[in-house]
DNA sequence: ACCGTTTGTCCGAAATATCGGACGTCGGTC
DNA sequence: GACCGACGTCCGATATTTCGGACAAACGGT
């Protein structure tokens, strides 16, 4: 299962075999275990296989018992449809960035979601949100520094990170600008529990030639859908 | 896991083991293995496990992997914004009906979606509409017998629904009310594939008394989205 | 038509998980 | 303070699954 969510793609069977290193007969009986189960599902007739309907439905029970994340699937579907463009609500898992939610905009320019992926946290405007609660030291000893690289190959500095905190955190959002991406801008809210620590962000993905006037009404938006969703406030 | 979906709440390890026949010593170590994977997660304290955030991640990637699936998340989303009611897209599952997508309405009045949950055909509108390819005796074949006794014990006689279904038919929609609940009113409008065969409905689910003009709006919107989701059209 | 490769199935030996019971701990009740 | 039931862990015997190789069928390129 984790292979074929690392590789976001139908699979054929013998593939997952040899790159998971297991015997191919082994993986045939499995395979076809759970596709019975429907937690599989055999695709096309080419013999490939990916996730079946019961990992849709047992995601739902998991989504409709977190009472979090049921309270920001509304949130995003709403200021997705409000706005148009792609919103997303993302927490930390361990020392790494993760998109739990995600509503596509109009725009139909991405259509692939990173649900359930792993970010290094500078790559992402989130991340400066999601650390704010630490000082300069913790964040270092977090933060594996090789995360500090971005997928071009440029280095972010750790001071311009800070910097890029502390102003979020003054200004309630955080902007960033081709950073994993050059044609892509991301606006971030913070979601902060009573204690004021930052527990997840509600965010836009756009394009990084949105007007500032469209971008101000986009971080009024997060603004108040953060804050709806902050709990005990 | 099934276990889990069908009593849709967290459950302590001891009643899984009671009510599935499974051996206590087998179910605590089956659960500490899934929990570790994170297709489980221990929650409250109390003792009680659930489904985790694995689940979510692998289904999404079901929803991303089907193309229907995928648009209509984008129309149910769409309509139940624009009219603020309850919106689903359902389909069959052998000879019983499914709700597939579900998202709530601002009317807050059902938490819970029923997403996974199979129900007897003839208890839904979108019922009435799945199975407009058969004939009587195809229906009287493929549907139990049982099936057309609702949960308060009421009989839906054959050629009532059948006469549902004719008129479904001409009209491009169904309406229902007060089937499996009282004070309910569904709207469905079919999906067809090239060949005329209702592969799936879009529908919203309403309070019954909602004015006829209201109504009248969202089977309009309805039928948009159901000829939009319509395969080859 | 040929041959090399891939696909899917089958088998017995070896490795692993399950089972059922025993046991210590924890909270409540009388 | 003694008792009771539920929780969670541990253990050896037993049942199941995995493994690796063998094999036939299907496929693709020359």
């Amino acid at each position: 299962m984790e292979h074929l969510h690392d590789r976001r793609a139908p699979t054929r069977i013998a593939d997952i075999a040899r790159d998971t290193g297991t015997p191919r007969s082994t993986m045939y009986e499995l395979v076809n275990t759970l596709v019975e189960a429907r937690w599989l599902e055999l695709r096309d007739g080419d013999g490939t296989v990916y996730f079946g309907p019961a990992m849709h439905y047992y995601g739902s029970d998991y989504l409709d018992s977190v009472d979090l994340i049921r309270k920001a699937r509304v949130e995003v579907a709403h200021i997705a449809e409000l706005v148009g463009e792609t919103a997303q609500f993302c927490t930390l898992d361990g020392d790494k960035y993760l998109v739990v939610l995600n509503e596509p905009g109009r725009r139909m320019f991405r259509i692939s979601s990173e649900i359930g992926i792993k970010v290094p946290i500078p790559w992402t405007a989130s991340g400066r949100l999601l650390v704010d609660h630490m000082d300069a030291d913790e964040i270092r000893r977090f933060i594996p520094s090789e995360d500090f690289t971005l997928p071009d190959g440029r280095r972010i500095a750790e001071d311009e990170f800070l910097e890029d905190m502390h102003r979020a955190r003054t200004q309630g959002y955080v902007r960033t600008t081709a950073l994993v991406d050059r044609f892509t801008t991301c606006l971030a809210a913070p979601v902060r529990d009573p204690a004021g620590r930052c527990i997840a962000t509600i965010c836009f993905v756009v394009p990084a030639d949105t007007t500032e006037e469209a971008q101000q009404v986009m971080i009024d938006t997060l603004k108040a859908s953060a804050e709806r969703l902050s709990p005990g406030r």
